[in-house]
DNA sequence: ATGTGTTTAAAACGTATGTTTGAATCTTAC
DNA sequence: GTAAGATTCAAACATACGTTTTAAACACAT
């Protein structure tokens, strides 16, 4: 069954893109890891990009699927509630699909970076519409901000949500040696959700 | 002179490193660039991973003598004041030794990624105590948080903040294509100031 | 059981990388 | 002007990479 190579391999990608980043991650590392040989990456997904985009996407469908119906049945939703609804998607889709062991949080970090690179015309031509989507409800309920001011404040929003999501790991542990307990990842998540509305309830200060 | 060569070499992998990326850009790339010889890298400065912790401390260096200055003239300041302290010792260093025209503030956000590389390394131990001192700063003007939640919001600000400047060349090429108005680099610096204010007054809301 | 299409295997290919070498050139001090 | 040191240069080195190739092993319908 070719099934479980395609899966053994995507997994061993993801866990060790997560530690190391695209480009510092060979395919050779990967295909030992995985337990199969070299050339059943190109045989299964053609080159190294589109393994890369197959690891986004293994989570990444789902998640929209998720997010998008999700957002059907919302009304005059608030910052707040967008933010958990995305938090309750991912965490569905991890629980479902992953077994709440999924990595694609700290995929996001490296991907953001790789600004010019193929991943993020891949995101744009895939999630582009859904994203828009999901922009436009929580536009809906800042109106006090003009639209080049509601667009830095998502880009912050973002930067926030996606540095500390794809660190946490790391950071947790760092806080870990500095107050002795290590944040549970939903502490952490409930914790940034209050911050994150204040964010966009921060009154306007750029000239309209 | 060889110190023409060693300048050269600097601004084309600042420059280049900032496009690309460290692994992704070559010293042959940088060297060609910059008009030297291939082996001038290794003769300069020993090795890849020396130059590239060398284009941080050329900025970083007289970055931390000016915010040190600067703390130690301050006095019970707030969220705002430091955030205004850090964004203006950036600005007279980019002036005073690059014209305005360095790309650090893109550097570190792969910097950011690059998790457990010899950059982080370096970074703590040549400025772990600068940048203790600062966080201190904002600590003491932020007693209404438990040193915990203190902690994840330092991390949230960390996030919006660095996402945010390092990629602020794209960002703001994709605004002007939505709102017909390319932001000045310094408006969106001082639109940001009043929200991570925000992020630090929102009331606490971890269990202590 | 046989034949067909799919998957795996080992090996090699071509290219790109960081680094080193040793001679040539330039700089500087006497 | 010449010797000594610092710098540049072209070339080669060793290694690692993504990808391709060709044949063997496998699955499975007839």
């Amino acid at each position: 069954m070719s099934n479980n190579t395609v899966t053994r391999i995507l997994d061993a990608a993801e866990s060790l893109f997560a530690e190391r980043g695209f480009t510092e991650t060979s395919l050779r590392t990967i295909t030992t890891a995985a337990g199969v040989n070299l050339a059943a990456v190109n045989y299964h997904f053609g080159s190294k990009k589109d393994l890369i985009q197959s690891v986004f996407a293994r989570f990444l469908d789902p998640f929209e699927l998720e997010i998008r119906r999700r957002m059907s049945e919302v009304q005059n939703p608030s910052v707040q509630d967008m933010l958990v609804l995305a938090q309750h998607s991912a965490m569905q889709v991890s629980l479902e699909h992953f077994n709440g062991r999924s990595q694609i949080m700290k995929l996001l970090g490296f991907a953001y970076n790789q600004g010019q690179g193929h991943i993020r015309k891949f995101f744009i031509n895939r999630y582009g519409e859904t994203f828009s989507q999901y922009v436009q409800h929580v536009r809906a309920s800042t109106p006090h901000l003009g639209e080049e001011e509601f667009y830095w404040r998502i880009n912050f929003m973002l930067g926030a949500m996606i540095f500390t999501v794809s660190s946490y790991d790391s950071l947790s542990e760092i806080g870990e040696l500095e107050f002795s307990r290590k944040t549970p990842l939903d502490e952490m998540l409930t914790a940034v959700v209050p911050v994150v509305q204040s964010m966009f309830d921060a009154p306007a200060n750029m000239k309209s």
